[in-house]
DNA sequence: ATGGTGGGTACCCCA
């Protein structure tokens, strides 16, 4: 079971590129997209329903947010869930044959100033990542087999971003949000996959801005994108001892590319 | 210290 993750930043400009990852990297069952930026009709279902992903789970909205899951495999359950008393577009989840739910995550990105005083914007996504706690903490029960993946937009740890020192006021990697997003993992006893197979201080990112002259030169990435999986999956990721987490730096590459690359997990079924 | 680019939308929001 092989699942995908990536903000694409308007599936209908870049519907090529979604096409293109599923077929260069093969073998996807599953693939959430994040910032769909469409309503659910105006989603490219039928050019993914002609790639093969004839289950689709689509929660859009007109011009911002918008998430969706789709799957060669069908989807049951679909929920879409409200956070932080906001109707937005952030959250879908449905459950795929033998019992597997997913959890696809849009977090806000939280504006530019790093003070929920001043900032109304940083204000909702410190009350986002407080609801998903305590979500967590009642929706995830121990046994359950759950992914919780998406752009969460916070790169925890040290080696997340490319200058612990110099990002530390900057949205993404302030010590409050980095308190939520640990808190949430503890409330969920949810893995973070990609520090599971790739540990520090080895840096991953996951997001490089357009606003660099050379996005792979400079290299200021990161990790906004994450794949969390629950206690009954924690070394569904690791089969002996080889890991099944990949970071799809090429597509950052592409002509026309999302800020964002996709992220795979696959799971030992 | 600053401003840089790229979406959707409708003359400006958001990332």
């Amino acid at each position: 079971m092989k699942i995908a993750t990536w903000n694409i930043n308007s599936v209908r400009l870049r519907i090529d590129l979604v096409k293109r990852f599923l077929t260069t990297i093969g073998d996807i069952d599953v693939l959430c997209l994040q910032e769909i930026k469409c309503r659910d009709d105006q989603f490219p279902a039928k050019a993914l329903k002609a790639a093969g992903y004839i289950h689709q789970a689509v929660s859009g909205q007109k011009g911002y947010h918008g998430v969706a899951i789709v799957s060669r495999l069908p989807l049951r359950d679909v929920e879409r869930r409200a956070f932080a008393g906001k109707d937005e577009a952030r959250h879908i989840a449905a459950t795929l044959p033998g019992g597997l739910r997913v959890h696809n995550f849009y977090v806000p990105a939280g504006g530019d100033e790093p003070d929920p005083k001043v900032n109304e914007k940083f204000a909702h996504k410190l009350a986002f990542m407080r609801d998903m706690s305590a979500w967590a903490k009642s929706a995830c029960d121990a046994g359950a087999r759950t992914v919780l993946v998406g752009d969460l937009n916070i790169a925890p740890r040290e080696h997340d971003v490319w200058s612990h020192r110099q990002l530390l006021d900057v949205v993404s990697h302030t010590t409050a949000e980095v308190a939520l997003m640990d808190k949430a993992i503890a409330a969920g006893k949810w893995t973070d996959v990609a520090r599971q197979v790739i540990p520090e201080p080895e840096k991953v990112y996951t997001w490089w801005s357009y606003r660099a002259h050379d996005w792979r030169a400079s290299n200021r990435g990161r990790r906004l994108d994450h794949v969390w999986v629950s206690p009954s999956l924690k070394n569904a990721a690791l089969s002996g001892g080889r890991a099944h987490f990949v970071v799809h730096t090429e597509c950052r590459g592409w002509d026309r590319p999302s800020d964002h690359v996709p992220v795979t997990l696959k799971l030992a079924s």
